[in-house]
DNA sequence: CGCGGAAATGACACCGGTATCATGGTTCTG
DNA sequence: CAGAACCATGATACCGGTGTCATTTCCGCG
């Protein structure tokens, strides 16, 4: 036994090793680790053992480059808020525990007219077995057209269908909306406003329409004239809550596209004097941990971001089953200080 | 060139391909890849021109094989922050393009007694060239231990330096601190508070050790009695925030060691009726948005979190040269509107 | 008991690079 | 101009696994 002999550290056993010590080929090795059911059972026993004893792990590396591709799952991001992308990252790890795949993290932007061909590289030159789409770049169509040219597994988290259900994972940004607007139109409200995310991103459409559906279910229509444009950050929110708040006659309740924006109307409420929920009740959008550091509180919906992160690794290694259908996510209102009944006026 | 025709997508170049077309044998292109200075300048060129016209890429799972690494970055953390997380992620990957190298991410728990091994595991598992440790993980003498005995290169981010030059990368919140203490002195604040991070977190004493030296540089000591214990979160904000705020005398200035802590002050001066800075000047630490969503604005020193992690990138990959004394990076105040004279009293 | 076919296993090439060492070609020396 | 010293290059093994296909073992059955 003296390839056990220390030197400096342990030299780390092979699939030579095992196949020498439980007298047979390293094929037959090779067959235990990929679960083939062409062992019989007393020798898989056998292989196991010494596996276990040896503390044998098969090196990735080798076996990516027999089998073309590495135990690497890509997630690949433009969304700029950093909690969104913790809660994913995490949620995709939670996903990956104990599979041998690792996480790898490509930010990219949308904006640079080569990021297809630059992802494209990322994927191919580190050979990944599959990838993650985040929000915006999940509603990339070139990008996922390339994916599915390159062979390489892929899953697009987005508020929307965009592709086969197998590569999609749906969070349903659309039914969030709609317990926004029921939520203040139970309280009474009548005149609503809206903020606007970022153009171009599914969510601020989708945040949208189901805003409007949900008015809707109480005979009312979004007004335009209660309507502001804002890009997700926090300095739009001030801004469209200050044109907002300026306009006359003035929303007694203001939607926000997310948390964001909606922290930043609460700015422009300060600014002007006025305060959440007695003026004006503010509902954000993804309840990040900024809802609970503005003050009031802002009532949010919960979007099960860490949730829906784990189910996408499950599903870009096909883990899931049957479960092949749609898979879809609902958000939940959560409330807080910022919403209480219009102003008696 | 019927290797070159069209199957689905082509076919990716080998560095067989490359050898055949320039005549020479695979080992030479090996050598131009690596830039190997023994081959003649005239043979080094037509390799590359293949190469280019090829757009030939070396496969990063048979080079790791043969070099018994991946190349991959890894990079391990437990600060808990979003923000703290992204931008340095961000900086890392900054450093790390053009390099071949990308990044792969892994969170732990130091309270999991085996997150040492796990992360050994880790790193083993997918033969990492390098980890990058920030904090409070960086923090760990086992850790450290572990890369050195694996052979993985590795450097820490820390708030003092831990281990020999070529593995740190100090991020200098003493100095931070000071200032904080210094624009506090300033303004003409004699009862200063302090809120400190949580225990077992180096930052957190390097903060208040830093803010009782640029106390000093004015004659002043901490006192006890302006001192709260905090665990970095915003509810520990909240709630030494009163505690202190209830403390008769008064301090007429708190320093939190996060901006997370210092919204939480702010809040608290909420609920007890006040305002900063008229009651109550507030500095935090690490200039996250945080410090501009709340109200006032906070002043609060800036760490260049992503700048960090660049040089962290470089450094693990030995990219800068001569360099190899301590680096250091030092942090600066950005004043705001939560920090003013102390009231006339 | 012998035979056929399926199940289990192994020999060997191969994935795409790098290391070692031998070899052929130059240049420098005396 | 021979010989040493060097430089540039290639042949071949090897990194640690998997694929292919041939071979052996096992089993049921006539």
């Amino acid at each position: 036994m003296e390839w056990l002999a220390e030197h400096g550290s342990r030299r780390k056993a092979t699939i030579n090793d095992v196949a020498r010590l439980a007298g047979v080929s390293k094929k037959t090795v090779s067959r235990v680790i990929n679960r083939s059911p062409l062992v019989r059972e007393g020798t898989r026993a056998d292989v196991n053992t010494i596996i276990e004893t040896l503390g044998y792990v098969p090196n990735p590396q080798a076996r990516g480059l027999a089998f073309r591709h590495s135990f690497l799952i890509g997630m690949i991001y433009d969304n700029p808020n950093p909690q969104y992308v913790v809660n994913m990252q995490q949620g995709i790890l939670d996903g990956l525990r104990g599979s041998g795949y690792d996480l790898v993290v490509h930010p990219c932007d949308r904006n640079n007219p080569d990021f297809v061909r630059e992802a494209r590289t990322f994927i191919e030159h580190q050979k990944l077995f599959g990838v993650i789409l985040t929000p915006s770049v999940s509603e990339d169509t070139r990008l996922a057209r390339e994916l599915l040219d390159i062979g390489c597994a892929y899953v697009r988290i987005a508020s929307v269908a965009l592709d086969s259900d197998d590569h999609m994972l749906v969070s349903h940004d659309r039914l969030g909306a709609i317990e926004a607007a029921r939520h203040l139109c139970e309280l009474g409200h009548r005149k609503v406003g809206f903020i606007a995310g970022r153009e171009g991103f599914r969510s601020s459409v989708e945040r949208r329409a189901g805003f409007e559906a949900g008015l809707a279910e109480f005979g009312l229509e979004l007004d335009d004239a209660f309507v502001a444009a804002g890009d997700y950050t926090f300095q739009s929110g001030v801004e469209a809550g200050l044109e907002l708040l300026s306009r006359s006659p003035r929303s007694t309740a203001i939607f926000a596209a997310n948390d964001e924006m909606a922290a930043g109307v609460m700015q422009a409420l300060r600014q002007l004097g006025l305060r959440a929920p007695d003026a004006v009740s503010v509902v954000g959008y993804d309840d990040f941990e900024i809802a609970i550091t503005v003050w009031p509180r802002l009532t949010s919906i919960h979007s099960p971001t860490r949730e829906i992160g784990l189910r996408a690794a499950h599903r870009v290694l096909s883990l899931d089953g049957e479960e092949v259908q749609a898979d879809a996510v609902t958000p939940w209102i959560v409330v807080r200080e910022s919403t209480g009944p219009p102003p008696a006026d």
